[in-house]
DNA sequence: TTGAAAGCGCTAACAT
DNA sequence: ATGTTAGCGCTTTCAA
């Protein structure tokens, strides 16, 4: 017995509410399951003959018909929703893992939903829930405040996710080799220039968090360069003011009151906190600032022709959306770390997109 | 009579398969439609009594219930989830429209989803289709390429959708006072400075698409400020060569070979367009570019600390998705335009977010 | 090669 | 103050 009985004598079609495979089913004379295998594409699996096929693709067609997803997910209990998070989008590592992510989920025919959390803990925990409310298939997490926990919610309600850029102990995490790229970006900001010796002064380290696994790893390779140098990187050398731009203004500020100049040398770990400099130095006389030299780990295209030298350490974003997709593909959740080699940018070599 | 009998007798609940209303219905003693009534946040509006409602929100934290939007969406005709299209991730114009629309979004209990299309518009279309048959409740379209056909999509979805920045002759639109800024940009560019004589020689504009809405009315505003000032802006001094980084250093390339030099004012078009710019620029020794001014449509804050002029306007991500939203609730949907004034950034003026 | 019917998890009449 | 029931639009056995 039939259940429905809307959309009128079968005739009313055209302008009315749109069109369901019950209605296509009436109109062709097919059944709704026929109709729903043609229009899922499972024809041919079905043996549906192709005329008949034909003829509901047809009609579709002329009838506007577009199917609801959401009917669909929840009877196949598989939304097609995939999930990024990451910690904000005005940023040029997020933005840029946003858009791999973007074009490669639905490159797989996957619907890709970006979500960021301004790195306030209970509002990723929020963020996720909802997600999975919406029965995503899939989770990436990309710089989570606080991974442990997402990843508990997660397993909770089974869902498959791979974290990015900051790793979970608990689950497989794809990030970039932070102590390698350290190494170098530290390397090539203290090597052989005119303003050298002044510059091996004192290296400074800005930005950060103490726990912070990236900032940890990156200090690492930091201070291992400093001390092959034969260079002391202490504590006072190491400001860890978070990733605020205000907050790291304040401190760099504070800083060079204390100091009564500019260091020389300046590690920059991660873009909000350059941002904050560059508000300093937008404050400062021009001639405050030709002298000095700037490592910065993530990469801008703008910041990277500032008046300075600047060199940058670019994340491959590409390459740490296609390893965690693999992750997924090859389904299999053994907690691990699985690292990609960032890219050092030279000072003023724009680096192209194209290449 | 019931219709299921999932989820085994009503003890097996703890680690089966995730519980429903049905599974909280029966633990708890009351029926499905007042264990949804509690979990949907009517429980007042349906006089539940409280002890009830404890009840039944106790059982649902204890067994770690989450509601399944999907199924919710289906039969409320009503998803929660509001899109948004831009061209690309990678620009600090989009992603701060992202972020607002983000942060937006979801303050008011919507779920955003961010689409980007890289100004390809049968990739618009297709992403909007499949954003419809997700049964979007509204959508904001940013950077499309054909703004009719989508609304053309969209009307016969009946889906609510204001345009933002670039316009529909046939939907509420939301745009920067493009005219306007250009002028402001144009005559802070051209203003007095050192170099002013060669600047006003041959000021260039760069970038953009002949027939796009943005372009025409920047376009305006810079030829208009050229006139006033007794300048002539010829056809060889506009260069509309898209919004791709790549064949904007190729035409400015070009351009420099027959003039045998750079222009010495530069009215840009948008970043990727700068860019481009700046890639050439890294290809030619220092003293080449150290004379020049910039007028930059569209702010990012490290392009605004350049060791040349750069003067840039800032479009106001925030005011033009809060208009937007405005016209989403108003639920006024006729055809009409909003304009939000964009704001001049003077060089070396780093833009503070807190401000 | 196709149809009938159940049911995904939820909400909203309409009952009491 | 709460229970019964139909049904949102789709897919998927199972039957024929």
């Amino acid at each position: 017995m039939a259940r429905r009985n809307r959309s009128g004598d079968g005739l009313a079609g055209g302008a009315g509410r749109k069109p369901t495979i019950y209605d296509l089913a009436r109109r062709s004379g097919a059944s709704p399951s026929t109709v729903s295998a043609v229009l899922s594409g499972k024809a041919t699996e079905r043996r549906i003959k192709p005329a008949t096929a034909l003829a509901i693709e047809a009609l579709a067609a002329e009838l506007g018909y577009v199917p609801n997803l959401q009917a669909r997910g929840l009877r196949r209990e598989r939304s097609g929703l995939v999930g990024l998070i990451i910690a904000t989008h005005e940023d040029r590592f997020f933005s840029s893992l946003s858009q791999s992510f973007d074009t490669r989920a639905r490159r797989r025919g996957h619907c890709p939903v970006i979500a960021s959390t301004l790195r306030n803990p209970e509002e990723e925990a929020r963020v996720v829930r909802t997600l999975i409310s919406y029965k995503i298939d899939a989770l990436f997490i990309a710089g989570a405040t606080d991974a442990e926990a997402l990843r508990e919610i997660c397993a909770a309600a089974r869902l498959p996710h791979v974290f990015i850029d900051l790793p979970s102990l608990g689950a497989p995490s794809v990030v970039t080799d932070n102590r390698l790229g350290a190494e170098r970006l530290t390397r090539t900001l203290l090597r052989g220039a005119p303003v050298a010796a002044s510059r091996l002064e004192r290296p400074l380290f800005l930005g950060g968090v103490a726990g912070d696994f990236a900032t940890v790893s990156r200090l690492d390779g930091f201070r291992k360069v400093c001390a092959e140098m034969g260079l002391a990187a202490s504590d006072d050398q190491v400001l860890l003011c978070g990733y605020d731009p205000r907050r790291a203004t304040a401190t760099l500020e504070a800083l060079c009151a204390r100091l009564g100049g500019l260091p020389k040398a300046l590690f920059i770990n991660s873009l909000p906190v350059f941002e904050g400099v560059l508000r300093l130095f937008a404050a400062l006389p021009d001639g405050a600032f030709t002298d000095i030299a700037i490592g910065c780990f993530d990469y801008d295209p703008f910041a990277a022709f500032l008046s300075f030298p600047v060199t940058m350490m670019r994340q491959d974003a590409d390459g740490l959306v296609d390893r965690a997709y693999e992750v997924l593909d090859a389904g299999d959740f053994t907690p691990r770390l699985i690292a990609v080699e960032p890219r050092l940018i030279e000072p003023r070599t724009l680096y192209d997109h194209a290449s």
